[in-house]
Formats: C-alpha cells, structure tokens, sequence
DNA sequence: TCTGGGGTCCTCTGCCCT
DNA sequence: TCTGAGGGCAGAGGACCC
C-alpha cells in the first residue's frame, strides 16, 4: 500500500443460498433434502440450490431439464420473490445498523464500509463476526463474510468462506475469510483468471491467447497487450484487479438506470396480435415500477429473441420521454413492426433507459405549455392524470385490480407482474393465446 | 444441456453538426 | 459552396454479473 493511503476496510456480506434457505425456514421438513427453487417450467432455469442438491451437479442458471437429471430426488419449489424481498429488507436493515456505507449488490449480498467504526465495534473480522451472529439470531439463515481493504478483494474472499456442499448440506467454515492487505498477491495470483470481474467465457478465449490462465499469469502481462487483447477500458481493468487493485467506493442509496420486464414463452411465437398484447403487458409492469420509482424515461427499448438464441434490441428516444404505459407500448409496437418475427421467437422484452426524476419532466411539460407548444402523440398532461388515477386504484384494491383493457379477457385475472410474484419460467398461462380486446 | 429475468457497462457504427 | 475531420449522440449488440 502506498504510504498515508487512508486505511479502508470493506466488508462484503453474501447470504448462503438465500432463496432455498428463506424457503427452508418457512417449510422446516425439507431440511435435510435436495431443495431447487426455480426450474419448474419448460424453459426455466434454477434461482438456487440448496447444498444437498449442490452435491448432484445442480447450480444456479442451470437449465431445469438438466438439474433433475442430475438430482430427481429435489423437490422444485416455485421462488416467492416477495417473501425474499421482505427478508432482504430485515437483512439490509441489520447492515445499516452498523454502517450507514452499505451498498446492496442483489438481494441477498452487500458491500459495508466500516472503516468508521473500527473503534466502536473493532476490526474488520470482529464486525464480520458480529454480522453473521446477528443475522443467523434474528432472520435463522447463515451468511458468509469477505473482510479486505477493497471492494473487490473482500468479494473474492466470500467466495472462500462458503460453505462447502456436502450430500447431508452444507459444511461449514468459519464464515468469515479475510485478505491480508501484506500478502495480496499470495491470495490472488493463484486464482483462475475467471475469478476477474469482467472475465468470461469471451474474455477468457481472448486471454488464452496471450497465454493466459491464472490471475498471476495476467499480473504479468503489460497493460499494453492486454489493452489491445480486450480493449483499453476492459484491459485497465483486468492489470488493475490482477494487482488486487480498486478504489470504487461504496456507494449506498444508487438509482436505477433501467427498468425493463421481458417474458420466455414456453413454445416460440410468431403471433403479431399476441405478441403486441405482450408489448402492453409488459409496458404497463415497466411504466407501473417507473411511476413507482417517481421518475420517467426517454429511451424505449424493444428486445426479441429468437430460437436460435440470437437476441435483437430495438430502441426509440422519445424527446419529451414518458412514465405512461400506453406511449411505451406504441413505441414498442412500431419498433416490432420492423422485425421478422414470422419464423416464431422465444423471448419479448420491454424496458426504458434514460431515467430522471418526474419532477424534471413536470416542470418541462409545463414550460411547453406555457408556450402554448403542441406536443405530439396525445396529450401527456391528460395521461398523467389517469396514470395517477390508475395508481391509485392498485395502491387501495391491488396491483390486479386494474389494467389496460388490451388484456381484459373473459373470466380470466388481468396477469401482473407485481414485484414478488414473477417466475422463473415461463409458465403454462403465459402460453396461452387468450383473447383480448383491443383498445 | 440448452440456456430466466433484471440489470450494468463497453464498443462499434452511423448520423448530424460545427 | 464543397469537403474532410472530429465531437457528440443515438442506436445496436456483446459481455458479464447476480
């Protein structure tokens, strides 16, 4: 370390297989068992494994047809986002008790800062300590801890403090692995070079090339090569970690800068009529969480998969941009009029980029009118007005009790995509071909 | 084996403007 | 007036992560 470099230590916290272990303490008899939660549907994939599964081959990601081949004994579990956001919340709660300095990666692990706090609640592998005590006493589930003096180095060192599988569950360690600041090199250089953030299977053919394999192999090379290997930001990158080198803070309380939604079908679909129902389903769940969030959007974004897995996006900048279902999904529409999609695709995705508060929109909205300018594509003001109408209604009666009539079908619930309710998969009811009513 | 869903960041290309 | 260089931006796609 350079010398007067103020002395950080970061902590970074993952929870040991969080789905499966939240589904465990709710459902205490499959203790003991293989437990999947995901990879139920045609085309699903597992959200996690529990460690007895572990020990057959299962593994997040991996396709569901896969995972009970390899372990048929699991018991697949369809996930319940909601109850793992309710969970994380606690657990998120617990870190900011200690530090203000936390930054959530996903829900179930975070980056602490708690170079502050060493004099209240001592050193690094002390507070680690009294994290995994709290956690397990007041939520029953058991998390792993990184201590180093850098996000990235206690990121990798979680990775040593897990658990370990086992065909009865998990074994477990100390919980808690620290990289010393004087022996970095030991720690690092003989890891895989995958161990990189930013490395892999791509970058990884690109850095067999230089000869490349552990992340020592990769200190050595000049940043030149790498740079002219991988690119200049990537190959920066990878000669600063190999050297366990990264000054990034921890940053609490960052905003989104995308909000999208997408759906697999179960069998591919080549349907314009119901695919653009699609378009306005999943407009209306991107444009509910975007109003949610009080801000708007100025890029739409359309995303198509197609069965050989090639995946094109196509995106429109709006110059007023827009927090209203109804314009994302007419955009989408327009944009999926220029795509072939007569051979049939798997996949349809909505999202916006672009984000900012609505507040900055509102003062725009109402400088144009001042100056009595006539905007295009309806009258924003007037679709402010039933969006907030429509909020209302789903805050009092429900996210389902209310949406675009595209939708509305005979007998059948509005399908929502209430944040703790989506699946992994596709599912059987998103293959149907409902009738809908157009608008 | 056959690949979900929700993100971020980077690179490349083409267009427009100066 | 025409042309080329360069910057800024939008759009598209790739790679990666959890």
């Amino acid at each position: 370390m350079s010398a007067g470099a103020t002395k950080r230590t970061v902590l970074h916290v993952d929870m040991d297989a969080f789905f499966v272990s939240v589904e465990l303490l709710d459902r205490p008899e499959l203790r003991g068992r293989p437990v999947v939660v995901g990879g139920s549907g045609a085309r699903g994939v597992v959200a996690a494994a529990s460690y007895e599964a572990r020990f057959y081959g299962v593994h997040s990601a991996q396709p569901g047809a896969v995972a009970r081949r390899l372990c048929p004994q699991a018991v697949f579990i369809d996930g319940r986002h909601d109850r793992y956001r309710e969970v994380s919340a606690h657990i998120m709660e617990i870190f900011e008790s200690i530090t203000p300095l936390v930054e959530p990666l996903s829900l179930d692990e975070a980056f602490l800062d708690v170079s502050g706090r060493s004099r209240s609640l001592g050193d690094g592998p002390q507070i680690a300590a009294m994290i995994r005590a709290r956690v397990l006493d007041e939520t029953g589930l058991t998390c792993s801890v990184g201590v180093a003096h850098n996000k990235f180095l206690a990121k990798l060192a979680t990775e040593t403090a897990k658990p370990k599988a086992s065909r009865t569950g998990p074994v477990f360690g100390s919980g808690v692995a620290v990289v010393d600041r004087d022996d970095v090199e030991g720690f690092l250089w003989p890891l895989a070079a995958q161990a990189l953030w930013g490395v892999g299977p791509a970058t990884l053919t690109k850095l067999q090339r230089l000869g490349v394999s552990t992340v020592g192999d990769i200190a050595r090379v000049p940043v030149d090569a790498l740079r002219a290997a991988v690119g200049p930001a990537a190959g920066g990158q990878l000669h600063r970690l190999a050297h366990g080198l990264d000054d990034r803070p921890v940053v609490a309380g960052a905003e989104a800068k995308s909000i999208s939604h997408e759906e697999t079908f179960a069998t591919d679909v080549a349907d314009r009529a119901r695919l653009e129902r699609e378009i306005v389903r999943l407009a209306d769940a991107v444009s509910d969480r975007l109003r949610r969030a009080s801000s708007f959007a100025r890029t739409v974004q359309l995303k198509v998969r197609y069965a050989s897995f090639q995946t094109v996006t196509r995106s429109f900048t709006l110059p007023d941009g827009t927090d209203d279902g109804v314009e994302m999904a007419s955009v989408a529409r327009r944009l999926l009029s220029d795509i072939d999609v007569s051979g049939g695709i798997r996949l349809i995705g909505v999202g916006v980029s672009g984000l900012a508060p609505a507040a900055e929109r509102t003062i725009q909205l109402s400088l144009l009118d001042a100056v009595g300018d006539a905007t295009s594509g309806g009258d924003p003001l007037s679709a402010a007005a039933l969006n907030s109408a429509v909020d209302e209604i789903r805050e009092r009666f429900g996210r389902s009790s209310i949406g675009p009539a595209t939708l509305a079908t005979t007998g059948a619930p509005i399908r929502t995509f209430v944040q703790g309710q989506q699946q992994w998969g596709p599912t059987a009811e998103s293959d149907d071909d409902r009738p809908g009513t157009e608008r």
